[in-house]
DNA sequence: GGTTAGGATTAGACTAGTCTAAACTGTGGT
DNA sequence: ACCACAGTTTAGACTAGTCTAATCCTAACC
């Protein structure tokens, strides 16, 4: 039955570990304990890897309503099912996602938590790129991926403050505080939702695509940057007039409902 | 005899893991080969426990003109000797260390290439730490220790030239250039060789022990800063004044030992 | 030239992550 | 109600790092 029982059960002597960071909230940190059995009372320390899980988790509960499946995560993450498995089921024992087999996946209270401090970490990181080094809003992401899980909460709070708090990051997703209170207004609507002819300015870009980004800031469309719509085409081709540029342009449906407007 | 030779002959699907960065020089990536023989030329993924070792070698190499032994680095990495072998055994096989069971260790070229560009790392996040958010002195190296390993080229040099090329980090310590080339200048001399009653100013802080630091730069120590050596007592304390606080202050050798002055 | 203390290495085990290939489950269609 | 197939999980293997305990080697001292 239960293969990975023999991990899980002798998963008490957890060492500080230098140079590992994680979030490591308070660690109990029982004695090296001799193979005793009754092995639990671990669950603590986050490992880098299952801060990326919890964060795709996260997105993907946001995006499909929460039915996040195992080959959802598998995909997005790049990794095979059978990897997925084994990290949902040291997630669910740590007590940071709700899981049966064969169900789709669910973060708890404590999973959200940790989602929400690797989202706030990442997005800071994004704006201190953009900002602080002139990074291009395509270049961000992949920066962000990997200094998201070393940043300590000490230069955490020093980069919001000296960044001026940042509400939102380049992309224009907003950046939980530091109580992990995130603004969840939905007052935006997709651009090919928009009625035709009005004006509206642009508050995010929903694709982590460098390639989608990086045509769309080309075309001057990014947050902030006031738009108006002039056609939608019954084959689905959206023309708008960028304020900034006084220039025409021309998206795919798909392309346009990547942008939030308001 | 050999004990870790089936470790180091199915060594050769290495995948390229996302989100581990490493230095990965121009990784030749095989195909996912089936387990065949002749499994040699991997050598390349250099991970960030490999290059918390180069650092660590090339460190004490200087300090004690080449005598790196293996409890020499048990100690200051804080693992067990067994481990330190074990990591020899792999940075030798991958050309990045000279070493014999027994004897010493001495970095070859490409290892100190690799040594170099982690310090290079280290210490462009140290002064980017201190200069653009504000971190003490001695707060610098910890947050550094983690993030040296997670840093890009691309942000490496971006912060470089951020900062306005500096030639030395927070410590005084030179900074390698993006050619790795490391000023190697020694005209300064620890603070007790200096003849009484003359001017000296610092410029560097050998230490990396947070009290230490702390301390010194509570006396007005630190890079930069003038000094007048006024008297050393027998016994080894050390009398100085400060310019910049018109204040005296007592340091005993071992400490004064630490600053370093022209 | 022997003996010995202490440094270095082997043996074997463990965790975190990952993979492939094989076996299993749940649900939609008839 | 049954079956097929897509989606999931198990089985077993592998790497990078680490540990403890036991053994081995070297150099230094009579």
């Amino acid at each position: 039955m239960q293969t990975r029982l023999s991990q899980l059960q002798i998963n008490c002597t957890s060492k500080p570990q230098a140079h590992t960071r994680c979030v490591d909230t308070t660690e109990p940190m029982n004695k090296p304990n001799q193979r005793s059995a009754d092995g639990h009372e671990d669950g603590v320390t986050i490992t880098p890897k299952m801060e990326d899980y919890l964060r795709r988790i996260y997105r993907l509960q946001q995006e499909s309503e929460g039915r996040v499946s195992n080959s959802n995560l598998a995909e997005t993450l790049d990794v095979t099912r059978a990897t997925v498995t084994s990290m949902l089921d040291t997630l669910s024992s740590r007590g940071l996602i709700d899981w049966q087999r064969y169900r789709p996946v669910r973060l708890t209270a404590k999973g959200e938590a940790t989602a929400l401090q690797v989202l706030r970490r990442h997005r800071l990181v994004e704006t201190m790129l953009a900002e602080l080094f002139g990074y291009a809003l395509s270049e961000v992401d992949a920066e962000a991926d990997v200094l998201e899980h070393h940043i300590s909460s000490r230069l955490c709070q020093t980069i919001e403050q000296e960044l001026g708090m940042p509400q939102t990051d380049p992309h224009g997703d907003p950046i939980p505080d530091s109580d992990l209170d995130i603004d969840r207004t939905t007052d935006v609507s997709s651009l090919p939702t928009v009625a035709e002819s009005s004006t509206v300015e642009v508050t995010r870009l929903l694709s982590q695509d460098e390639e989608i980004l990086e045509y769309l800031v080309s075309l001057g469309i990014e947050p902030g940057k006031t738009l108006s719509l002039d056609e939608i085409t019954p084959i689905g081709m959206i023309t708008v007039t960028v304020e900034s540029t006084a220039r025409q342009a021309n998206l795919p449906r798909r392309i346009a409902s990547h942008v939030l407007v308001k």
